[in-house]
DNA sequence: GGTGTCATGTAAACAGTTACATGATTTT
DNA sequence: AAAATCATGTAACTGTTTACATGACACC
């Protein structure tokens, strides 16, 4: 999975600079990127590189100057290609799994409150996901069916969460 | 998140050589590591530099020589150190999302053709996970907690899984 | 006067994977 | 005869993060 790909979606939708990038990145809680500038600008050199994006420089005054990159049809085309490739599987990274797997030196005790601190993260987590159902680049879609995409994008993430809690539950349930 | 606690847990259970952590690591769903030789020797140097464990030397006829390594005592106190620390909330890595997120460019047949092979590839996955339940390094649980941590840990992997089965459903629903 | 936003970029470090290298024994 | 298992290790590469660097303007 390359950030590459991710960046020519976004530049299909609109054309943006490597800030607007960055910034949709950053907001975002289904791309797994940090959306620091080191991976953006080199990804960008890149796809130029290769001919799948442009930019165009647009000056102003009182602020930096800034590149705009658009995609060019054999982006888009390459666009279709990586879209219709064979969908991956998930990782599961659960650091917290990690952790109860090493459990058998903690008391009782100490196991219930590391439990218990990690409901309230995730907690927190759920929250933020269902709050930030607006607001987003990707709120603006652009028709009916890209708008439920969305939508259940969202709900996949939310679910993620809930998921997670009912298992903490069981798991409490279980334990004590 | 770092393997050496991973194999500082693993010694803990009992001595191990490089070559049996990379197998247990292998071999399991919720290590979210390839196990892979130069992360695996490496830890284990490093681990040993910082004293946290030692090795023994075991010649063998007919098989290579092997280091067998035992955690120290200050390795014990390193473990419930990371072992107590505060639980980080689990990573979201789906590239399926990121795939969906520019569905756009795809026909309604192709974007149903699309959802049907992942739904297909997290079958899968959840046949192997149901099916991986036994013969693991972690299955000799020690007392009825460990069992019990087990078993909690498996069922959070599948539970996984069919959460995304279930949503899969709700997507294919929302759209056609 | 300090912090935040806009905007682009680079250097250094870290984490992790693939592939290479060796060599004896056992299984197919 | 070829492939797999046991067993340790290294080299090269990819991907990702943190931190550094610049500079103008706006807001408190």
């Amino acid at each position: 999975m390359l950030i590459d790909h991710t960046i020519l979606g976004l530049l299909h939708c609109q054309s943006l600079t490597g800030y607007d990038l960055k910034k949709i990145i950053q907001g975002s809680v289904f791309l797994p990127w940090s959306g620091n500038n080191n991976q953006i600008y080199k990804a960008l050199l890149s796809l130029e590189k290769q001919g799948y994006v442009i930019n165009e420089v647009i000056h102003q005054d009182g602020a930096p100057s800034k590149k705009k990159y658009t995609i060019t049809e054999s982006g888009q085309d390459e666009l279709k290609r990586v879209t219709m490739q064979e969908p991956e599987s998930f990782d599961i990274k659960k650091p917290f799994l990690v952790q109860l797997a090493r459990a058998e030196i903690l008391s009782d005790d100490e196991l219930k409150a590391l439990i218990n601190r990690y409901e309230e993260s995730i907690k927190t987590q759920l929250l933020m996901a269902q709050n930030q159902t607006d607001k987003s680049f990707f709120a603006q879609g652009r028709n009916i069916r890209e708008s439920t995409i969305w939508n259940t994008i969202q709900k996949n993430i939310v679910s993620s969460y809930q998921c997670e809690l009912n298992w903490i539950g069981e798991l409490k349930e279980a334990l004590f």
